[in-house]
DNA sequence: CGCTAGATAGAACGATCGGTCTTCCTCAGC
DNA sequence: GCTGAGGAAGACCGATCGTTCTATCTAGCG
């Protein structure tokens, strides 16, 4: 990866994800990345592409953030607990505005759009990763459980950066904490 | 207010809601809407104020749902149940794609900006409203089980329209059921 | 009747959009 | 030492953005 991309990605990244990705246009990008419009679009064959770097960069850096929570607790329960914990962290951040996911799908609501497919394979991966942590936990019904996760995420994600984040950071965790706690004990009927 | 006035807002609100807003130009509306654009201009200054005018049209299309659970359940557990139900039945109506006010508060982060403030006016409104319902219900920790309650919502809406709706639901209505089965019982350590 | 408000039709504004192109310069690898 | 890829600088493209304008028509109301 040659210097003026990385450097084209992070300004994508940073401009992308704090102001909304259809408001910042590519003179934007190209200017506060110190880049020609040349060069970006030698890396990047056009906006869209782009947009999906920048998501496949946020997705990396959470896979990271998942593999360091497994990595640094044994016990499954310490594990989602640790994930929870970097969720919370992202939150009260300075800067924070949203989950990058939710906030792309809002603008690319296209199913057979590029950056809106980008935006499902991540959450996939990120349901599938959390039903796996669910049933090492022992789980019987760990997708319900790893659904409800990432319910309170999202909530959490989405609610985050439009009040103050303390109360939004301590409801996540509490719920959390309830899933861990107490198994569901009944259905509900549709 | 003038048929062409509602027909532009009805026109707007239907393409503002499922294509996004900035995907959306004046153009658009104007054609769709069979309306020339000095009329536009006449009800609207600028399409910031014809936003605004969307986003309160669903404002108040929520607000006669709660109303209407309202008048229809006695208990207050069961207004609540019925505020679930009526989210519950958004999300998987055809063409939801998701809580509108996220997706304009996702396109408009700037907490100055007009879009951006009547997305808090009515986030704000609700959590009240919920609270009040809560406080009904008799919980001595009224204002964290409806920020619970919201959180679950936003996640619920945020999700509902990226992937099959159906678990959504069911994790969403079971989340609401557990939120009024048991109590917090115990605070989180930050 | 005359007046005014609201609608129609459509040209036009400057700005910006995403994207292409040419020209020159630099520098590392064969 | 030459070559070729990568980058800088900037002109340029057609399309679309939000917005304003003039001109004409129509309906309601005094």
């Amino acid at each position: 990866m040659s210097e003026a991309r990385s450097r084209l990605l992070d300004t994508a990244t940073g401009l992308f994800y704090s102001e909304g990705i259809r408001a910042v246009g590519i003179d934007r990008v190209v200017a506060e990345g110190k880049v020609t419009r040349a060069t970006l679009y030698r890396h990047f064959p056009s906006k869209d592409d782009l947009i999906v770097a920048y998501l496949g960069q946020v997705d990396a850096a959470i896979r990271v953030q998942v593999d360091a929570a497994r990595a640094k607790n044994s016990t499954p329960e310490d594990v989602i607990r640790g994930v929870a914990q970097f969720i919370a962290d992202d939150i009260q951040r300075a800067g924070f505005r949203g989950c990058a996911f939710l906030n792309a799908a809002a603008e690319y609501p296209d199913p057979d759009d590029a950056v809106h497919r980008a935006v499902l394979a991540h959450r996939q991966w990120f349901l599938d990763t959390m039903i796996e942590l669910f049933t090492d936990l022992g789980k019987i019904d760990a997708e319900p459980a790893a659904r409800h996760f990432v319910m309170l995420r999202d909530g959490a994600m989405a609610a985050g950066c439009l009040t103050d984040p303390e109360p939004v950071r301590e409801t996540f965790l509490r719920g959390v904490e309830g899933l861990l706690t107490y198994r569901s004990r009944e259905s509900v009927t549709t």
